[in-house]
RNA sequence: AGAUCCGUAGCUCAGCCUGGUUAGAGCACUACACUGAUAAUGUAGGGGUCAGCAGUUCAAAUCUGCUCGGGUCUACCA
């Protein structure tokens, strides 16, 4: 039996694409598309590492569909494309869902279960949906390495961790210091941004604020305040909603550029008379309209306006150095305290900050380093040394006065507990340092496990010094491919010009131990680099410090995870025994190594890792910039002076269909497998990449998956099918020899021509990283120009005369524009694509390849490209649709034929393309003739209009008297107009026009109904003659019967014979047209017989009479 | 608060870079038509202050600035 193209029932792309699954995993096609490429230039690839402890969502599909389609075009491009998978196993969320399943907090580790059960835990759970991460790789088409994946908390990984942190380390890149973090004290635990960003942590609280003074010294550097007033003493204000602070005060920040005004005025609690310093933007939260310039002299305490007067005016950067009175003196900030703490410390002094506004406050802020991040940063800065009056309980340490022991705020849920905030006010206004005493409304953070406020405060931490490598960061990231490009240069580029240095610790349990040991007095310490290092430092401690330590190690270490490694004791060189600093380093510095780590670089695979550094390319969500995106090149510049990927692609959420982040609480996340087996994979992707460009956020709906379905699938599909069908009936297998192009007809040409601009356009939109684009080509290919126009147009060369040169045109062009689609398509639909190019390649066998992804992308040959007659061909497909809108307008059906159509036309180029497409033209509207009009013809009314684009440069404010002028003008100004040099008149100027100044038209031809489109017109002769009318009906008839036939379910190729019941009203036109009708519809017998013994009715043009059709073959 | 993306028909999106005449397509709705591939297609209809305001210009959906709304990231503030 003969091959023959198969055909199918009905399109079912899930189905499609178990099969094609099948296949692949059977065959290996996978691997086989890497292999082939063997030797070719690599093309690198880097994933990154999800976590498998949580399910994947319909958001994974679409960035993972990106970086799929990326891989199979860079293959198909002749590239080597290895993908080795990974997974990210340890972290914050993994231990949170632990701890939650456990039913335990932070402080029960090393408690009710010990830090060994509970990693072991860890290790369990973070692979727990790996199955389901799996199957959803394999189902959605996406290809990656499953096999050899990279994980994160493998000993070799790790090892190749702390080599770059020893790397670092060496290179004085690894230094720990003090950092302010959010802090609960309730909880006595330091807070992850990811913990403050749980739902509800900031909430509305009212405290109690207060705007304090400060007062200055009188020396040289504030003498510019002093020279303008002599009696009172100078005051700085400054805001807290954090009175509790204060005592730990060590300066006050102005921003440079704001005015700040110097006010006279009195202190409305004390009634003394005072000068402030505040911002002028402020003034008027503190100080009445009514009282400006006010009477000083009969001022009394307790009067309702308060006096005031501006005495002078300053910019912020005048006031930096002055020096003020501490403002709350205990034991415990002594000068003495300060210095013991920090050597060389400057406090109580006036500094500059960028960050200080005027929206809130006075313009002047309080700053306590140990307190605020920013406070910490400029108090380094201008060396203000640090206070930390409270404690890691929350309350004031011992030698605070009267507030000594008590709490900043109600951490214990006392009954009894009274603000301390509140005291410390009360007491600043009986001293005459405060102004003003409020509550004030704001938003504040709080442990989201105990509720109560956080405080931020110092903490020990490790970090790298990223600030060191800025510029060079910078730098490289401008080489970089951004897409879109706007991220790298705002998001990232705004992001590394305010890098501050990366925090790295982590006081966690499950994760990667920072291999530094230390001596007790922290005089002394080494970083591990490798695992042969610390067996060796074991063995040595063990010499050092005699044979009872380090017991269960001698044997080399097993697992570089805690609770073992903080088991370990080294020695010092001096002798001295080290232990390892308890923190864990953060897990983005774990995926962010993976170019490194997934080789387990440089103990093995340095050969590979040498081709596969940096990347082309790498793909993530844009919520990645300041993660993955960030630590891939930041350790790439500080270990190896380059970038990570070359080529960043970030791509946008996935929201549902009314616009809102898919979350588990509002229910209207996505389920992907269901998705996935509803519509099958292809469409899935499809509709992903096409519907918006990947970094715009997708507002995610199924009726756009199903149209995609039905609209671009089901067209190609039913070409597909169409072709089948006759190609089986003419064993069409392209055996014959090609055709050569020029030799075929021009509506082959047409589509081979627009063929090749798709092929252009496609890979130069792939090439670019615009998957979008490219997709919205082909769509807009398959659709209008091959199912639409071409097959539409071609339909009878399939099934109507010989096999011969035309008809093997046909299917061979046909052919060749699926086969090629397949190509263009694989990347994003890799199940259909490869399954169509099966069915089509199984029969002819013209690729040597199994599998389309094992082919080269299609390549465009320029030489086909006709834009001429691509520019023809719509012409033709815009008059075509002119005429069929007429017939609409007149209700004359296609069917009914025409003797002609009018087209009035100016343009020389226009008349010979219409011509070239009147053959064309005439059978798609069933009309005879087409007239044109051309510019010779006098009896049509022209019109003009001004050709905006080039008269508006020369006219400018002239224009819209011009534009009016010519609308104007005659048939005769016209023609002189185009002779070129006709002088314009307006207002009393006159201004030469010249032919390309207008655009001349038509839309009217006197007794004709017309349509136009731009600058097409058409006009339709709607005269029927009895001609005409005999023809329709004889069609009309043909119509009938080929329905029969399709109901009946005769072959295609079935010969018949028919009985017709006569019918005054039709009779004629079916014995004029006989011949054609018998040739129409395959009949060897016609024969009229009144007594019809049976038949069904049917109605043609109004008349109603019976028919019987049979088979004679 | 900063950065960034987005805002065009009931819905999904083009057009904006490079200003120009009547702002387009698909979906959905209605009617008619075409079809021996079609779950397709064609024609017609309704549907738009191009988020708003201001500026530049002869001319603004398009360029500039501001405002508003939505998303995301970062930060969290005296």
């Amino acid at each position: 039996m003969e091959l023959k193209y198969k055909e199918y029932q009905q399109l079912n792309l899930p189905k499609i694409g178990d099969d094609v699954l099948l296949e692949w995993n059977k065959s290996g096609t996978f691997e086989k598309s890497v292999s082939l490429r063997e030797g070719k230039t690599p093309f690198v690839f880097y994933e990154g590492p999800p976590s498998a402890n949580g399910m994947p969502g319909i958001h994974h599909v679409i960035s993972r569909t990106l970086k799929d389609l990326v891989c199979r075009y860079k293959t198909m491009k002749g590239f080597q494309v290895k993908r080795k998978g990974g997974w990210d196993t340890h972290g914050l969320p993994v231990e949170l869902g632990v701890e939650k399943e456990l039913g335990i907090t932070k402080e029960d580790i090393g408690r009710k279960i010990s830090v060994e059960e509970y990693n072991k835990k860890c290790r369990e759970v973070v692979m727990r949906f790996k199955d389901k991460w799996d199957d959803l790789t394999r189902k959605m088409g996406y290809w990656v390495d499953l096999n050899n994946p990279y994980v994160t908390f493998e000993n070799e990984y790790i090892e190749t961790l702390w080599w770059c942190l020893q790397q670092l380390y060496n290179k004085g890149y690894l230094y720990q210091s003090v950092s302010i973090q959010p802090y609960s004290p309730a909880a006595g635990t330091g807070l992850s941004s990811h913990e403050l960003n749980q739902p509800g942590t900031y909430k509305d609280v009212k405290d109690t604020s207060a705007v304090v003074m400060f007062e200055a010294i009188k020396d040289k550097i504030s003498a510019p305040l002093f020279d303008s007033s002599q009696q009172a003493p100078i005051y700085l204000m400054a805001w807290t909603t954090t009175p509790w602070t204060l005592p730990s005060n060590l300066g006050l920040t102005v921003g440079p550029k704001i005015e700040y005004v110097l006010v006279k005025t009195f202190n409305p609690y004390t009634y003394l008379p005072i000068y402030v310093v505040l911002a002028k933007a402020l003034l008027g939260k503190y100080f009445k309209a009514e009282g400006e310039n006010g009477d000083f002299e009969t001022y009394k305490g307790g009067d309702k306006i308060i006096p005031w007067k501006i005495i002078n005016t300053y910019e912020g950067k005048d006031l930096e150095g002055i020096s003020y009175h501490q403002l709350m003196s205990f034991d415990s900030n002594s000068l003495k305290e300060i210095l013991s703490i920090t050597p060389k410390a400057t406090p109580f002094k006036v500094i500059i900050g960028d960050f200080v506004t005027t929206e809130d406050g006075t313009g002047i802020v309080h700053t306590a380093p140990a307190f605020g991040a920013d406070d910490y940063k400029v108090g380094k800065k201008f060396n203000l040394g640090i206070l930390t009056l409270v404690d890691k309980e929350g309350k004031f340490v011992q030698g605070t006065g009267e507030f000594s022991g008590r709490y900043v705020k109600d951490y214990k849920n006392d009954p009894s507990y009274t603000d301390v905030n509140v005291d410390i006010s009360v007491k600043l206004k009986k001293e005459n340092r405060a102004f003003k005493v409020e509550k004030y409304e704001h938003n504040y953070p709080h442990c989201w496990r105990t509720d109560k406020p956080i405080i931020y405060y110092p903490l020990d931490a490790w970090f790298i010094k990223t600030t060191a490598a800025k510029e060079r960061m910078v730098e490289l990231n401008n080489t970089i491919n951004w897409k879109p490009s706007s991220t790298g240069s705002g998001r990232f580029g705004n992001w590394l010009e305010n890098m501050v240095d990366w925090n790295l610790s982590r006081s966690r349990f499950w994760g990667t131990p920072l291999p530094i040991w230390r001596t007790e007095d922290e005089t002394e310490s080494i970083c591990i680099g490798s695992i042969m290092e610390l067996n060796t430092a074991i063995l040595h401690a063990r010499e050092v410090l005699g044979r009872n330590i380090n017991e269960a190690f001698v044997d080399g270490i097993k697992d570089l995870h805690k609770p073992y490694v903080d088991e370990i004791i080294l020695a010092s060189p001096t002798g001295k025994p080290m232990r390892r600093v308890p923190d864990l380093v953060d897990v983005w510095f774990d995926s962010g190594a993976m170019p490194y780590a997934q080789w387990h670089y440089p103990f093995e695979n340095k050969e590979i890792f040498k081709t596969a550094f940096p990347a082309d390319f790498i793909a993530e969500g844009v919520d990645q910039t300041r993660g993955w995106f960030y630590t891939l090149h930041a350790l790439a510049v500080l270990l190896f002076d380059s970038v990570a990927y070359k080529t960043v692609v970030s791509n946008g959420l996935v929201l549902d269909k009314s616009g809102n982040k898919m979350s588990k609480r509002l229910g209207n996340v996505v389920d992907p497998f269901q998705t996935l087996s509803l519509y099958g994979a292809d469409a899935t992707r499809w509709y992903l990449i096409t519907n918006a460009s990947p970094w715009d956020s997708l507002k995610f709906d199924e009726e756009g998956i199903k149209e995609v379905q039905r609209k671009f699938f089901g067209t190609l599909y039913n070409t597909y099918q169409f072709f089948a069908l006759y190609a089986n009936v003419d064993r069409f297998t392209f055996k014959e020899a090609y055709i050569p192009y020029r030799e075929r007809p021009e509506i082959d040409r047409w589509i081979l021509s627009s063929l090749q601009s798709l092929i252009a356009k496609v890979t130069d939109n792939f090439d670019n990283y615009e998957p979008t684009q490219a997709g919205r080509h082909i769509e807009e290919f398959v659709d209008s120009h091959l199912s639409n126009w071409y097959v539409r147009l071609s339909r009878r060369r399939f099934w109507k005369g010989e096999y011969g040169t035309d008809k093997i045109s046909a299917y061979q062009t046909l052919y060749e524009c699926m086969e090629t689609l397949c190509g263009l398509i694989a990347p994003i639909a890799p199940f259909f694509a490869d399954w169509l190019f099966g069915n089509l390649n199984q029969i002819t066998k013209r690729l040597g390849a199994s599998s389309i992804h094992h082919t080269d992308f299609p390549v465009s040959n320029e030489k086909r490209i006709n834009t001429v007659l691509e520019r023809k061909m719509e012409l033709a497909q815009q008059t075509s649709s002119l005429v069929l809108s007429l017939r609409k307008k007149v209700n004359i059906k296609v069917r009914q034929p025409l003797q002609q159509i009018f087209i009035p036309t100016l343009d020389d180029n226009t008349v010979s393309d219409i011509n070239d497409m009147a053959p064309v033209i005439k059978s798609e509207t069933n009309v005879k003739e087409i007239n044109i009009l051309d510019s010779g013809n006098n009896f049509i009314r022209k019109k003009s209009k001004a050709n905006y684009k080039t008269l508006g440069k020369k006219l400018g404010p002239k224009m819209k008297a011009a534009a009016k002028a010519i609308e104007g003008f005659d048939n005769k100004t016209i023609e002189l107009v185009r002779q070129g040099g006709y002088p314009l008149n307006i207002d009393g100027e006159s201004l030469i026009i010249n032919n390309e100044d207008i655009e001349v038209f038509t839309d009217e031809i006197p007794g004709f109904e017309v349509a136009s489109r731009g600058p097409l017109t058409v006009a339709l002769d709607i005269t029927l003659t009895d001609d005409l009318l005999n023809e329709g009906n004889a069609r009309e008839f043909v119509n009938r019967i080929q329905n029969l036939r399709k109901e009946n379910r005769f072959e295609l190729t079935d010969r018949i014979g028919i009985i017709i019941e006569p019918h005054d009203q039709v009779q004629s036109a079916l014995i004029k047209f006989k011949d054609y009708i018998c040739g129409e519809i395959l009949a060897d017998t016609f024969e009229f017989n009144p007594a019809i013994p049976d038949g069904v009715s049917i109605e043609v043009n109004e008349a109603i009479f019976k028919v019987n059709v049979f088979k004679t073959t």
